[in-house]
This record gives C-alpha cells, sequence and structure tokens, in this order.
DNA sequence: GTTGACCTTCACATCAATGTGAAGGTTCGA
DNA sequence: TCGAACCTTCACATTGATGTGAAGGTCAAC
C-alpha cells in the first residue's frame, strides 16, 4: 500500500509516517516513480509506535525497542552491545516505573470517578 | 522550604518548579521580600508531576487530574462539571490503554533480555 | 490533454517541556 | 562591607513531535 492508506489504516497524518521513517521506525519500499509502499506488517508497527509515544517514550528509544519485539521468536543478538542490553535494562525499569505511576493514578481517577458517581444520585454531604 | 530545596528534594530544575507553578500545577507561598516557600507536602506533589509528565501527559491534564488525588478522603464534587467528568472518563481510557501498550513492551522487553542471557551462557544458535 | 488525487522533497511554523543566562534584590557570614 | 549563595523576573534558545504549505512529478479518468 501507499503512505495515504497506511496514514488512514493507522490513523496517522502522512507527516508523520515519513517522519517515522526519517528516524528510522519503519522503512518504506519505493516504487520507480519514488512512491513509497508498505506492507500489511507496517499497519501494526506504526499503531505500536505511536502507542509508546503516546506513552512518553521517544522515537530515539523505540527504534532500540522495536527490534526486540518484532521477531516472534529469532532474535538477532549480533546486534545486540552491551551497551543496548544495558539501555533496555534501565528502560525497563523506567518502564515499570511509568506503569506504576500510571496505574496508581488511573485508579485513582476511577475511584473518584465512582465516587462522583455515587454521589451523584443520592444526595450526599457535599466540600 | 525554598524552591532551592525543593529542587533538590525532588530532582527537578529551579527553572521547572516555576513552570509548573505558572502552568498552575503547584502553588507557593510567599515570604515578605518574595521567595517562594514549599511545605512538605509538594515533595510528593512534584515527584508525582514529574512521573506523570513522565508518562506522556501534558500538564493541562496533569492540572485536571490532580485535584482527584490530592483529597484523601474529602472530594470537592462542586468543580466537577460534566465536561470535565467527561475528560477524565476518556483519559481513563487512555491511561488504560497506555498502561496496555507499556506492559505489552515492557514484558517483551524483559523477554528479548532474559533470552540474551539465556544464550550468552551456553552456546546456542544465533541468527 | 487537462483535471484531480495522489505522491515527492523542502522548509518554515508551532507547541510543550526544558536549558540558559542576564540583571538585579536579599541574606548571611568572613 | 564585601562576597557567596540564595532568590526574583524576563527572555531568548533548544529539542522532539507535529502542522502546514509551496513547488513540482505521476497517473488514472474523463
Amino acid at each position: 500500500m501507499r503512505i495515504g492508506e497506511l496514514s488512514e489504516r493507522t490513523g496517522t497524518p502522512r507527516r508523520l509516517l515519513r517522519y517515522y521513517e526519517e528516524q528510522g521506525l519503519i522503512v518504506a519500499d519505493r516504487t520507480p516513480n519514488g512512491y513509497r509502499t508498505y506492507d500489511t506488517a507496517s499497519v501494526g508497527r506504526v499503531v505500536q509506535i505511536r502507542g509508546l509515544l503516546d506513552a512518553g517514550l521517544p522515537t530515539r528509544l523505540i527504534k532500540q525497542i522495536l527490534p526486540c519485539l518484532d521477531k516472534p521468536q529469532v532474535i538477532h543478538f549480533s546486534d545486540a552491545t552491551p551497551e543496548m542490553l544495558a539501555t533496555l535494562e534501565c528502560e525497563l525499569d523506567r518502564m515499570t516505573s511509568r506503569i506504576q505511576c500510571l496505574t496508581r493514578n488511573r485508579d485513582a481517577i476511577g475511584a473518584y470517578l465512582d465516587a462522583v458517581r455515587d454521589n451523584h444520585r443520592p444526595q450526599a454531604a457535599v466540600g
């Protein structure tokens, strides 16, 4: 598919698809006339990229992380330098912290909303 | 405490503490000479703000969310407009999505790191 | 063969979060 | 009384993720 279709399927502006390519997050073949073409796997990849971006990871890290997730079983150890492993290890911890922080606050928001709902039907004390 | 101490205690540049105040995320009293002063509760609050920022939430939303978390039991329903509740509801869903995405990817990274470790001791096939 | 919907690159603009520094006031200790 | 270490506001710079538009090539359809 070409960039327009990928854009529609992922809800991502073309501009950003080109940006992600420039950042090395996705790759695109080119038709003889220079148009980018993508395979269907790109859809999931872009969605994942957007999720990670939305979760606060910078493209630089996403670029490092993605290769660990693509290959279902086959893992390329060749490009796993000690520095990169350390980076990943560190990032793993930071992601865990992020998850905890998000979970804590989401639960608090949920509790707040529940409280508001419980408090709008019956007439109870209000601050 | 003054801004320098809060900065040290939270590992946050003074510049950002002023920025968070400007964005309405924290408040500061002023001494007669104009210096900002903070109570000890500010430390936790700033840490929480940083966590949420790191998790990808913009200050605009953090400002809306924080009031739901401060008050331990006492909840101010007065300032809970329907729009804000809808916003929170929506943001709750987005946070859940973020958490799922982060968890999925963190687990994948963990699996990758485990695989690399398992593969560095014994000599196994490598791609 | 022209129109319209694609696509290309290039480039400048924006926004939020942050860095950095200037110019100056306060406080405290040598 | 001077200097160091705070603090203030103001303001411009930067970075990453985006928006937007210009100038132009491709191609299918009419």
